[in-house]
RNA sequence: GCCACCAUAGCUCAGUCUGGUGGAGCAAUCGGCUGUUAACCGAUCGGUCGCAAGUUCAAAUCUUGCUGGUGGCGCCA
C-alpha cells in the first residue's frame, strides 16, 4: 500500500479512497452510538463522523475523550452529504489524539478584556485565522504591484536617532551611551534611497506613543512607504489608486472563501476601481457645511467629520490641498498660495477613513530650511535630510499606506485590533 | 493628556439604586440520548464578590483611596 500523507481540510471531496488529516479539534459533539468531531487545520473545517460500530475500541475510546483544540489525526473516507458543513464529511475508520493537554480556557462566551489577555491562544481562532490570511494576501498584493511598476524593495532602518513625525509620540530607547527612537516613518529614508533607485518602497513597522484609545489606532503597525524621484502630486495620487485598485482585486480574487466566513459583504469592493475621486480640502468643507456641519476653511477635520464624508461620498476619495498648516515641514507648499499644501489624504469609504497620507516633498533646500525653523525643530537635527536638497536635488512624491487600516476596511471588522495577531496598544504589551 | 464606564464561579453575566444566609447560563465531572450543526435532557462540582481603609449591630451592596482593564476624544496610518 503506498504511503499516505495527510491532505487539508479544504482539499476533501468525496471519494471511494480513505484519507488522513490532521488538526485540531474545532467542535465535538456526542452520542451514545455515534461522535461529530469537526477537524479544524490551516485551511478550514471538516465534519467528521465516529460510530462505534465501524471503529476499533481503542479509537472509539480516545473519540469519547476528545476535547476542544485537542490535536489529533484522522483516517476515513470522505462522502457527500447535506448535513455536514460544507456538504462533504469524514466516515471515521481511524481516530487518534496526539496531544490532549488540558481544557481549552477560550469558550463560547468571551469578553474584550479575556481574549487579550489570551491572545496567543486566539491567534488559533477560525476568525482571526481568516483575518491573517486576507493580511497576507494585502502584503503579497502589494509587493506583487511594486514590482510590477518597477519599484526595488528597500530596507530602511527601525532604529533611528531622529523624529519624522514629531518628538511627543516618539518611543525611546537606550542605544549605548545615546538615545535612539523606534521608527514612526522611514519616509526620510526613502527620501535618500530615490537618489539611486529612482523608485523605491520598503514594508516595515512603524511606532506611534500615542495614549489614543480608539478603533483605528495601534501602538505598532505596519506601514507600506513608497518614494520616487522625478514623480509630482498628481502622479503621486496616480500610483496609490492603483496600488490599491491592484489590492484590492488581489483579495477579491484570491480570499472569497475568507470574506464569506467573516460575512463580509464584498459589494463596496468589487465596485472599486482607479482614478479616484479627488475634492480638495476646501470643498471637502463646503461638502460637509452643505450636510449640516458649521466648519471654517482652515479648521481641522475630526473623526465625526471624516467619518461623514467618508460615507457621504461613498467610495475611496482623496482629500487634496491641504491647509499647510496642517501639515508637517517636508510637504511642498503652492507656489501661488502657500496656504495650500501638496498633500492628500486617501479616505476609505463606509466610514472607515483615512488609508493614506501621501503627496509632494519639498525640494527647495532653503524653503524646507526655513520650514523647519517656523515649526520649531533643530535644523541640526536634519542636517542629513537638508544634506539631499544640496546635490542634484529632485522633485518628488511619497505616500504611507497602513497594511492594517487597508485590511481593517477590507474585511469589514469592527476594530484595528483585530488585524494584528499580538496588538499593542496603551495597555497591552504583553503577551 | 481629557471624559466616561467596568472589576462577583474557569468563561459570560444577574444581584449593588433601596445594606440582612451569594444566583443563573456555559465549561468541567457523572448519567441519559433519535444525524448533531457553539446539539439536547437530568444531576454534581465550583466563590477571599479586584486590593486597602472607613461608616454600620450587619457591607458584594454605602464612602474614600489604590490597582488592573475597557470605550470615546484630541492625534493619526
Amino acid at each position: 500500500m503506498p504511503k499516505q500523507t495527510f491532505i487539508y481540510a479544504s482539499k476533501v471531496t468525496p471519494s471511494e479512497d480513505t484519507i488522513k488529516l490532521r488538526g485540531w479539534v474545532y467542535r465535538i459533539r456526542k452520542m451514545k452510538d455515534k461522535i461529530f468531531v469537526i477537524l479544524r487545520d490551516a485551511s478550514g473545517i471538516i465534519q467528521c463522523i465516529g460510530s462505534e460500530n465501524q471503529l476499533s475500541s481503542e479509537a472509539w475510546n480516545m473519540l469519547n475523550e476528545a476535547a476542544i483544540e485537542n490535536y489529533i489525526t484522522v483516517e476515513g473516507k470522505p462522502v457527500e452529504d447535506n448535513r455536514a458543513v460544507n456538504n462533504v464529511e469524514v466516515k471515521l475508520t481511524n481516530f487518534r489524539i496526539m496531544h490532549k493537554g488540558e481544557i481549552f480556557p477560550i469558550a463560547k462566551d468571551q469578553s474584550k478584556e479575556f481574549l487579550l489577555d489570551n491572545t496567543h491562544l486566539f491567534v488559533r481562532s477560525y476568525k482571526a485565522t481568516n483575518v491573517w490570511k486576507v493580511k497576507a494576501s494585502v502584503l503579497r498584493a502589494a509587493r506583487e504591484w511594486f514590482f510590477e511598476n518597477d519599484f526595488y524593495e528597500t530596507t530602511p532602518p527601525i532604529l533611528t536617532g531622529s523624529a519624522c513625525e514629531g518628538g511627543s509620540t516618539l518611543f525611546s530607547l537606550k542605544y549605548f551611551d545615546h538615545t535612539a527612537y523606534l521608527s514612526q516613518s522611514i519616509q526620510l529614508y526613502l527620501e535618500a534611497l530615490i537618489y539611486s533607485l529612482e523608485k523605491v518602497y520598503a514594508i516595515t513597522p512603524s511606532f506611534r506613543a500615542e495614549k489614543m484609545r480608539t478603533k483605528r489606532h495601534v501602538n505598532e503597525f505596519w506601514h507600506i512607504e513608497g518614494e520616487e524621484a522625478f514623480v509630482d502630486f498628481e502622479g503621486n495620487m496616480k500610483i496609490q489608486e492603483e496600488l490599491v485598485t491592484y489590492i484590492v482585486q488581489y483579495v477579491l480574487k484570491h480570499n472569497a472563501k475568507e470574506f464569506k466566513e467573516l460575512k463580509r459583504d464584498t459589494s463596496v469592493l468589487e465596485t472599486i476601481k482607479a482614478p479616484f475621486k479627488k475634492v480638495s480640502y476646501k470643498e471637502a468643507i463646503n461638502t460637509l457645511n452643505e450636510n449640516g456641519f458649521d466648519l471654517k476653511w482652515d479648521q481641522d477635520m475630526k473623526t465625526e467629520e471624516e467619518r461623514a464624508l467618508s460615507n457621504i461620498i461613498g467610495e475611496p476619495f482623496f482629500v487634496r490641498d491641504y491647509p499647510s498648516s496642517h501639515k508637517p515641514f517636508y510637504v511642498k507648499l503652492h507656489e501661488d498660495d502657500p496656504k495650500w499644501c501638496f498633500s492628500a489624504d486617501l479616505m476609505a469609504p463606509e466610514g472607515f477613513g483615512e488609508l493614506i497620507t501621501g503627496g509632494q516633498r519639498e525640494d527647495v533646500l532653503d524653503t524646507l530650511v526655513r520650514r523647519i525653523k517656523e515649526e520649531g525643530w533643530k535644523v541640526e537635527d536634519y542636517d542629513w535630510y537638508i544634506d539631499l536638497r544640496k546635490y542634484g536635488s529632485v522633485p518628488h512624491s511619497g505616500f504611507g499606506l497602513g497594511a492594517e487600516r487597508l485590511t481593517w476596511w477590507l474585511c469589514g471588522l469592527e476594530t484595528i485590533q483585530e488585524t494584528l495577531p499580538f496588538p499593542r496598544t496603551r495597555n497591552r504589551v504583553y503577551p
